[in-house]
DNA sequence: CAGTTGTTTTGAGTGACTCAAAACAACTGG
DNA sequence: CCAGTTGTTTTGAGTCACTCAAAACAACTG
């Protein structure tokens, strides 16, 4: 079943990664997974579903873990709450919309990480580049021209 | 008399951007002008040095509509406040230290702004690019190194 | 210089977390 | 496979960085 090999493989990755396989992990490692960008409150309405009864701060410490266990990637575009998602270890880019805040994933700009030298660092030691793009997405652009 | 001129200089700026001019917000701007990028507090502990008894929640008046007007410039990196630049209107982007949070700038990567074009856009109209680099900055460099 | 309009202050309130202690569940080794 | 140890989850309180609102006040306008 498509719901009991999503598990199987979360607790996988949570073993693999060190971690102990506890309900809310997997449960939090599943909601991510391939849902694009979740804040912690998206994250505990999906978790809801499978796993009722946790707690708003399980899911903090959650994905603090498996994001320190680099299982998940933390973004925090301005002037919103912290987003997740499962998508790791290839430094990929975002656009966020102005309007609705919609989050969607963009390639990196040029070759590998980190894909950009700064012209003059200050004097900093570089280890990564993070692009944020700022627009309208699809779905604004037609509210506001309609 | 510096003083004196910076002040004249700030009342011209706020008269140009259509703003009344106040006395916090005169010392808000001279606060921020040439002192890098600083917080909400940061800035209250400089204008208490010219302007004693400003309130925190008229720093944040002030700043936001500074900020409105295109007089001042607000970033804010992941796990930071809200940081107040002078610089505007060049679209420059941040170096942060990952260690410290001190933060410097970087003039435009390449070319103008918006000085990066994603390779896919997933629909969106996009109209900035920021980039924030993250690394250590040369204090922290010597001290993890010494 | 009186009026109007926008600012600043005071004070309360909120969102998005973090911190801590106690209850509990996963892995270990016997 | 069961007790122990260690790390997790829950519960509950607390904090930081703001935002909202009402009343007191000060800038520009005529």
């Amino acid at each position: 079943m498509t719901t009991e090999a999503h598990r199987d493989d979360a607790a996988a990755r949570l073993r693999a990664a060190g971690l102990k396989v506890t309900a809310p992990r997997i449960a939090v490692l599943d909601a991510v997974s391939g849902h694009g960008h979740l804040d912690a409150d998206a994250v505990l309405s999906r978790v809801a579903g499978t796993l009722p009864g946790t707690s708003l701060q399980s899911v903090y410490n959650v994905l603090g873990a498996l994001t320190d266990a680099g299982l998940l990637r933390r973004i925090e575009p301005a002037e919103s709450p912290a987003l997740y998602e499962s998508r790791t270890g290839d430094n990929h880019h975002h656009v966020v919309c102005t309007r609705c805040r919609a989050v969607a994933d963009v390639d990196c700009v040029v070759g590998e990480p980190p894909c950009l030298a700064p012209s003059d660092a200050a004097g900093f030691a570089i280890h990564t580049a993070e692009v944020t793009f700022w627009g309208l997405c699809a779905d604004c652009q037609r509210e506001v021209a309609g």
